[in-house]
DNA sequence: TTTCAATATTTCATTTATCAGATAAAATTG
DNA sequence: CAATTTTATCTGATAAATGAAATATTGAAA
């Protein structure tokens, strides 16, 4: 006989409710927001998704190095690396070498990138009064703690994974 | 004079609190949580992301339209076709016509893609344990019922933005 | 029925994202 | 101080996501 059938019996696992599973939600609108972003915003000002996260950034926390840039919306640095090349070519933002550090360089906006920020945070107020319009300013104020807490926590799992292994 | 600069005072935009910002937050976690779905749960069954979404959303509903599995998480047509192609030619899923719409064909799991699936099922469960495990039940539970009334309005919104132009 | 618009799927061209080195400058250790 | 490790950045190959046609089929309207 080739295989038992009797072992083993493949009791199905009761599957994911995925309009309730937070996990899958919180994909779903992060990707939702991220294609709005390109498609409504960045595109239009001459930016992929990735130069307008820069622009944010460096805009928000000034002078930065460009890990700190790419650290902060958690993007990928050889991405963050071409983005800020690319901007840099085009007179959107400076970079200064650090004399403190040889291996680092500072990243600044020029006044032609303040404003592009302008107008990516003017955007970006309006998009958020848009996707927040209907819940009360009670929800938000819960679901952006509770945000804050699960990006700690996901930081957090980043960290253990890369420990035993990488 | 090349230039007048006393008109248009550029004056700046007061930048946004990015850790505090929701869409941003959303954005942040949302890719955090699909890289971590890639890197420990579908690569290590051989499975790429949109793949392994594919499989979930027949798991849990289904026969299905390809175009159903699609929308159920948001994703791309077209990829999503490929990724059905892929898991067919893998023996991981099946494809019927449909008798009553040609144009449509009904995907279905093979007994090795319901194994697959109770793999992803399992991983999942655990992640979302790990991911929510600070949070009480009651954050939990209000953080997924306005994740819900997001996701409806994001789909208004992109409902909205295709009527105008596309 | 013929024609036209809408739907489901596929394919292709292109852009983006991701990962794994490579390089170079600190920082640390013996 | 030499040797080693860590950190910051950059580069290139590869994989994945995206958007715009192309195709086939259905349903509706004239």
């Amino acid at each position: 006989m080739a295989k038992r059938k009797t072992k083993k019996a493949p009791r199905r696992e009761t599957p994911i409710d995925l309009d309730r599973h937070l996990p899958a939600q919180l994909m779903v609108l992060g990707g939702t927001i991220g294609r709005h972003a390109v498609r409504e915003g960045a595109r239009k000002l001459g930016l992929d998704l990735m130069e307008w996260r820069v622009i944010q950034v460096v805009g928000t926390q000034g002078r930065s190095t460009i890990n700190q840039v790419a650290d902060r919306l958690a993007m990928d640095r050889g991405g963050t690396s071409r983005a800020i090349a690319r901007l840099d070519e085009r007179g959107i933002l400076s970079r200064t070498a650090d004399a403190k550090d040889r291996r680092r360089s500072l990243v600044d906006l020029t006044p032609k990138g303040q404003a592009l920020h302008d107008d990516i945070v003017r955007f970006v107020r309006a998009y958020r009064e848009r996707l927040l319009r209907r819940l009360s300013a009670k929800d938000r104020d819960q679901l952006q703690r509770t945000m804050t807490n699960l990006i700690e926590e996901a930081g957090a799992m980043l960290a253990e994974c890369w420990s035993p292994e990488h």
